[in-house]
DNA sequence: TTGTTTCATTGCAATATTACGATGAATGAC
DNA sequence: GTCATTCATCGTAATATTGCAATGAAACAA
């Protein structure tokens, strides 16, 4: 079917799982490292690092920033990325908490 | 296409695509809660436990396995699940290494 | 105005994912 | 041996994702 029963979760499941999604796909990893090492706004040039059309790549950043994961704001002719911070901070508690609940030392399975 | 161009990236970036991609659903998210809830090998109950068939209960327990987020052990007539601990660590690490890349407090973006 | 640049959106084709019924393989009970 | 239980796999249908060419929309330069 292809359809996610989404409606059957909580919405924290279903939170986690769309901040993953955003993540699931390697290009979207590069743009989100590139504007890390760049620590900045980037205003074009992400076209030129990635290895994809500009309708590709404007897609990816659309799905980053529906998720949250990145801002965009309009500067003249150029449209400028930058990392969402706050809210990336808020992004990695979320991970951390599920992967914090697990596996201490002493965590004896199988 | 619904191809991703796999080639393009870097194998990291591949890894941790993959891994995000593993935990891009809801409902593998409620069994790792689950696994991680009970602390232990979980024989049978899983699909109890989910409001989904058990091939598809199956299927996504495959797809966990394959990314090394938990192991699967035969025991007699049933076969018991748990979190990989080791990989766990390694995956939360993988996870944590990109986000305490970015956004000290005084990052400032745009 | 016309042209250029920059990015978003649309439309489409190829592939992937999700879900489930049906079936199969293996084990244990009897 | 038969039968039930448990889980994996196959096959299939519905939907989602990925990628790109083509086209729009908005801002700026001349």
């Amino acid at each position: 079917m292809g359809l996610t029963k989404t409606e059957a979760f909580t919405d924290q499941q279903n939170d986690l799982a769309n901040l993953a999604k955003a993540m699931a796909h390697p290009a979207r990893i590069a743009i989100l490292e590139h504007l890390i090492k760049v620590n900045a706004c980037v205003c074009g040039d992400l076209v030129d690092e990635l290895p994809l059309a500009q309708a590709t790549v404007s897609q990816h950043l659309r799905e980053l920033k529906a998720a949250g994961l990145i801002k965009g704001n309009i500067e003249g002719t150029s449209v400028c990325y930058c990392i969402d911070t706050d809210r990336w901070r808020t992004i990695r508690e979320r991970f951390l908490s599920l992967f914090d609940r697990c596996c201490g030392p002493d965590s004896s399975c199988c």
